[in-house]
Formats: structure tokens, sequence, C-alpha cells
RNA sequence: GGCCCCGUAGUUCAAUGGAUAGAACACGAGUUUCCUAAACUUUAGAUACAGGUUCGAUUCCUGUCGGGGCUACCA
């Protein structure tokens, strides 16, 4: 039953049958009522003015007579300006509640019949992941929950950029500096090891390039002379040419990494169905490349390097191959690009990825469905922004990098000390504790991470923690740790609805807010942007405090009131629950 | 230089071209014999600037100013 749907169809019908005006069902603008006015529902009748040639009330009236007319559901309207607000009877709002309150699966649409896969994180090896990454891998995970929502059957999959220059640079100073240190002897975290070494290198360099220059050779030229630039640079070339010495330090320091990371992934709450290596996707990456140029759709220039022509869709000419046969980035993801699509046949590719790369999604695109690949129009960039610190961008080299480990533990104990403040949880084991000061602490966490617009830059300030109260995941997980609470309490109840019971306006706005989470999660998953789920379930938290404060629900006045009030409250936690579940939150029933 | 994104209260975020631009934090004032006060109520406070389109502009267009990104045979 969507109410909304049903009222904008009758709406269609009548401008028809009234002014014979065909209009879209989706063009028309219905609102919720704001709190100030009178009314369900609001329907805008302004843009019809020109057509009708008749001031906006009176469309108003005239819309709402046939309307109600039409639709025995709708109790009464009033006009003001180009407004025109609907009343539904009472009984549609408690036939409402009655269907669904214990509905588990209200908000989840029907099948679509279409395969996504979401990549997302893609970290490099040679280093820990940081807050970029727990703003990629929110972004990614939630994101397929809400298409799952959404009906779409979705994969998520990660991307190891695990061979380069950059692991080099960590293999070099490791050799050259660890003693033969591993994440057992030392008692780090395996990515955090090898990211000490990436460090190390560029102090090692550091130390070199002064030398050089005090010797007299320019900044640039040091840079590049350093002996341990050198090393890092005949590492690269020996990895590419499969030496076998460096290909087993290579395997061995990533595994590490991988072991870290994995620990990262479970602390966080994420998971990806399949891991790529750009180590793997490189070489059939050259392939396409080759047949590209067989088919003509890439050129060669005369040093050999191999070329795609995107000026014509107003872009540049990108390198494919380096002159010396070598692969680029860009080479790489088309390789992975069809490694997927033979793993999946999705119809639509999600690349979780932050806005510096639009230029390169744009020519992956490009590239793609100049090659004719089926899979080349589904590739969708959730281009996010970078999230800045104070002091603007993070730099590792200057060591404001703030690191996703850390960061996690930070708020698990943040949560743990106010938590035990409260002193509400004196009962529960050690084990119960521990749980439910990480489901607050990452709550808080994700909630302020995925409330901002993906699209949009977002500020962090390592210095002011992240708050518990007010606009934050543990306002809405609170809320829902309430009704536990009452429904807890009222177990022994059979509480359904009563026909007869009218409830004022503040249950009305909480049930028309339920009412509205389907609409809500078509319109986040069209837009792939779960801040919008974020920012609907704090409000639905908020409007439940609201109800919660102003009535008694146990005991309530009547019978009728307080069976209503018991399946508001419990169709409220289900939505809360669903919701908070697409955004990896989790509910807890006590906090 | 060229291309792209962004400028909303002191701060962090909202607002498919619609009603008096919403919240939260911080600041001021209140609410606990009663279902969990991580809550509720309440005062004050903002669309960078200048034009344009529109019945209506934070939203669309143009320009100015300010911030960020891309523009590698790096990834």
């Amino acid at each position: 039953m969507f109410i909304v749907q049903q009222l904008k169809e009758t709406a269609v019908f009548a401008l028809l049958q009234l002014y014979g005006i065909q209009a879209e069902r989706d063009s028309l603008i219905v609102n919720i009522t704001p709190d100030e006015y009178e009314g369900d529902y609001s329907l805008v009748t302004f843009p019809f003015v020109k057509q009708v040639k008749k001031a906006p009330d009176v469309i108003a009236h005239e819309l709402g007579n046939l309307l109600q007319e039409k639709l025995t559901s709708i109790s009464g309207f009033n006009v003001i300006k180009g407004f025109l607000n609907i009343t539904f009877h009472d009984s549609l709002w408690i036939e409402f509640l009655k269907q669904e309150n214990q509905n588990k699966l209200w908000g989840k649409l029907p099948s679509s019949g279409k395969k996504v896969v979401v990549e997302y994180c893609g970290p490099n090896t040679n280093k820990p992941l940081h807050l970029g990454h727990v703003r990629n891998m929110l972004l990614g995970y939630s994101l397929s929950n809400l298409l799952k929502k959404g009906g779409h059957d979705v994969s998520r999959v990660n991307i190891y950029n695990d061979r380069g220059i950059a692991i080099c640079k960590s293999m070099v100073a490791w050799q050259r500096n660890a003693k033969g240190e591993t994440p057992e002897s030392s008692g780090l975290k395996g990515d955090h090891l090898v990211g000490k070494y990436y460090v190390e290198f560029d102090k090692i360099l550091k130390r070199e390039t002064e030398v050089l220059m005090n010797g007299g050779m320019s900044k640039d030229d040091a840079e590049r002379n350093a002996s341990v630039a050198a090393e890092a640079r005949e590492m690269l070339l020996k990895w590419e040419a499969g030496d076998a010495e460096t290909i087993a330090l290579w395997k061995k320091m990533n595994n590490w990494v991988y072991v870290g990371f994995e620990e990262t992934y479970r602390k966080i709450g994420v998971e990806f169905e399949k891991n790529y290596y750009e180590s793997e996707t490189y070489l059939p990456g050259k392939e396409i490349v080759l047949e590209g140029l067989a088919k003509g759709a890439f050129f060669k220039k005369e040093d050999g390097s191999v070329w795609v022509d995107l000026t014509e869709k107003g872009l540049d000419e990108k390198v494919l191959l380096r002159s010396d046969g070598t692969s680029v980035y860009l080479t790489q993801d088309l390789g992975t690009a069809q490694l997927r699509y033979d793993d999946f046949k999705m119809d639509t590719s999600v690349y979780v990825v932050a806005n510096e790369q639009d230029y390169h999604f744009q020519t992956l695109k490009l590239t793609l469905q100049k090659l004719e690949k089926p899979f080349a129009d589904g590739i969708y960039h959730l281009s996010y922004g970078m999230v800045d610190l104070p002091s603007g961008k993070m730099k590792s080299r200057e060591g404001t990098v703030v690191d996703a480990d850390d960061l996690l533990d930070e708020m698990f104990e943040t949560a743990k000390k106010h938590t035990l403040e409260l002193g509400k949880i004196e009962d529960f084991s050690e084990e119960e504790a521990a749980s439910l000061f990480k489901k607050i602490g990452s709550g808080a966490l994700k909630f302020f991470i995925l409330k901002v617009d993906p699209k949009k830059r977002m500020l962090f300030n390592p210095e002011e923690s992240i708050d518990f109260h007010g606009q934050t995941g543990p306002f809405i997980q609170y809320a829902y740790a309430r009704i536990s609470s009452i429904l807890r309490k009222a177990a022994m109840i059979d509480f359904q609805p009563d026909e007869h019971y009218s409830p004022d306006r503040v249950e009305r706005s909480l049930l028309i807010l339920l009412q509205q989470y389907p609409d809500m999660i078509r319109e986040a998953c069209e837009s792939y942007n779960p801040s919008q789920v974020a920012n609907y379930t704090y409000h639905l938290a908020k409007s439940f405090n609201k109800f919660y404060a102003d009535h008694s629900i146990l005991s309530a006045e009547t019978e009728a009131a307080r069976d209503f009030r018991l399946a508001l409250a419990a169709f409220t936690a289900n939505v809360l629950f669903s919701a908070l579940e697409i955004l990896g939150i989790e509910a807890p029933e006590r906090m």
C-alpha cells in the first residue's frame, strides 16, 4: 500500500478530467505537510497555473473536491495559496499500521533482476588503511546493502593495488633495515609493519638526498640518484622479470598486509565476496589493449607506445602501454573490468573511488565503450569527496594521516567511557559489555561519516572526538534500545491497533514517516546515496523520541491507545533496525 | 593556462525549483515520584557577492571573489 503513489495516480486522473492535462505521475509534487499546517500530504498546484489559466488556490480547491470524491480514504482538505493539504481518514492509517507493524521486510523493494557489482576499498599494499579508506569502506558497504534492499542482486569485491614502485619501496627499506623483523617478532600488525618500512624508505631517501645535495647536486637529480631510489627501481624491474627472490619477498610482505587488512575489515564490519589483484589483471589488460589496437580502436606512436584518442569526447589522448611495453593504471583497470564481467556478468559495476579520479573513470568508461564491451555502459563511478583535516589534506609524509585501526580503537574506548558513566549495564557480562562498546563506538563513527552526502568533501577534526549526543549514531541506537525495553515489558500483550482509535498529530507524523520508508529506499538507490538513509533514520528516531516524551505507552489512557502505541513502537523498531542495517550499524537491545 | 567540483548559523551537516531555509554541537533558560534524561522543551543565530530566468531560486544560467581536485609513459 503506497499511499502517495495512489494519491498521485488519482491526481493524474483528476487533472485529465478537470482540465484535459496529461501529467506524468512522477512529475507531480507531493510533500509531507509541514507540522505548521493541517494535513498529511500536500500537492503543489503552481505548475498547472499556466495551462489551466486559473489561480493556484482555485485549482487546488477543484482538485481537492474531485480527489475526495474519487478517493474515499481522503477525509478532508484545506488550501493555502497553491498548496492542497490533504488529510486521510484515521482508519487508513490504522489499517496501514495493522498490516505492516510486524513486517520485517517493509521497505524491501521487489526484485529488479539486475546484477550489480560494487567495488570498494581498493587499498595499496604498502601501508595501513586510513580515514579515507574508512569513508570508502563505509560507503561501499552501505551502498551494497542499500542496493540489495532496492531489489538488486549485489556482490561486493575488493581490488588490491599490490604491485608497482610503492610496495618496492617498502621491500627495499625492509631489506636494508629490518634485520628480519616480522609481525610476530615485532608484535605489529602486518600492514603497520610494512607501512613502517614505507616511511623508513622516505627517511633513507631524505638522508641520501641531503648528502648528494651537499655535494652540489640539484634536489631533483639528488632524489633520482640516491642509491635507495635506484634500488627500488631495480626491484620493480626484477619483479616484472619474475625474479624468484624478489617475488618471494613481495609475497611474504603482501601476505603480512592482507592478514592485517582482514583484521581491520572485521573490526569495521565490512566484507568482500571476491578479491582482485592488479598483479593478476595487468596482463589481461595488456591483451585487451593489443586486441583494441588490432581492431583499430587504439593507435601506436613511433616510439612504440599505444594510445587511445578520446579528443572527440572532449578528453585527451591517453597512454595505454608505455614505449617499453609495460602497462599503466588504466591498462590494469581494463583487465580488471573484463575479469569481473567474466566472473559476474553484471548489469552495473559501481566503483567506489574518491573524486580525485573522476577523470580516470571517464577515460575508463569511454575506452571500454570504444572497444564495444558489453559492460561499458553499466559502469558507474561513485565519486566521493575526500576527508579533510582542519589542516587540509591528509599527507602521509607529514604524519597527518588518521589511521583506521587507531580511530576505531579510540571510538570503542570513548563508547566504553560514556556507557560506564551512565551505569545502565552493570549486570552485563564482560563480553556483552565489550560487544556493546563496539556497537556504539562504530555506530557513532559510521553515522558521522555516512550522514554526509558522498559527493561532498567532509571535514574530520581528530582533536574533537565524535559526538554521542544529538544527530549521531548512538542517538538512533538509543531510540531502538528504548523501544526494545518497552517491547520486552509488553511481551505478554497481544496488541493489535483498534479501528476506532484516533491518532493525534505526533502519532500521525510518525506513521507518515514509516509509510515513507520504501519511497526513501527507492530514491536513495536511484541516486546511489546512503546519506539519505542516514538522514531518514535520524528523523525517524527523532520523531519517535518526541512521541515517547509526549505519550505514555504501557500505561496509556485506554487499552486502544496502548495497543496502537505498542504497534507503532514495534513498527518503528523494525524500520530503525532495517535502516541501521543498511548503514552497517548494529541496533542494541539495551544500552 | 585548460577542465571538473564546492562556498548555507561560531562549528559540523540538511533542504527531487515550492509554504516562515531544517537539525545537531557549542552558548542561554527549563523538564526526572511515571515505559532508559545517550532524551524532551525553549531563546538567539546562516544561503560569499552581483546580475539573469521563473508565479516562486540555497537549488538553474552568467560574471566576480574564495577553497579543493585533475591536467604523468605514477597508482
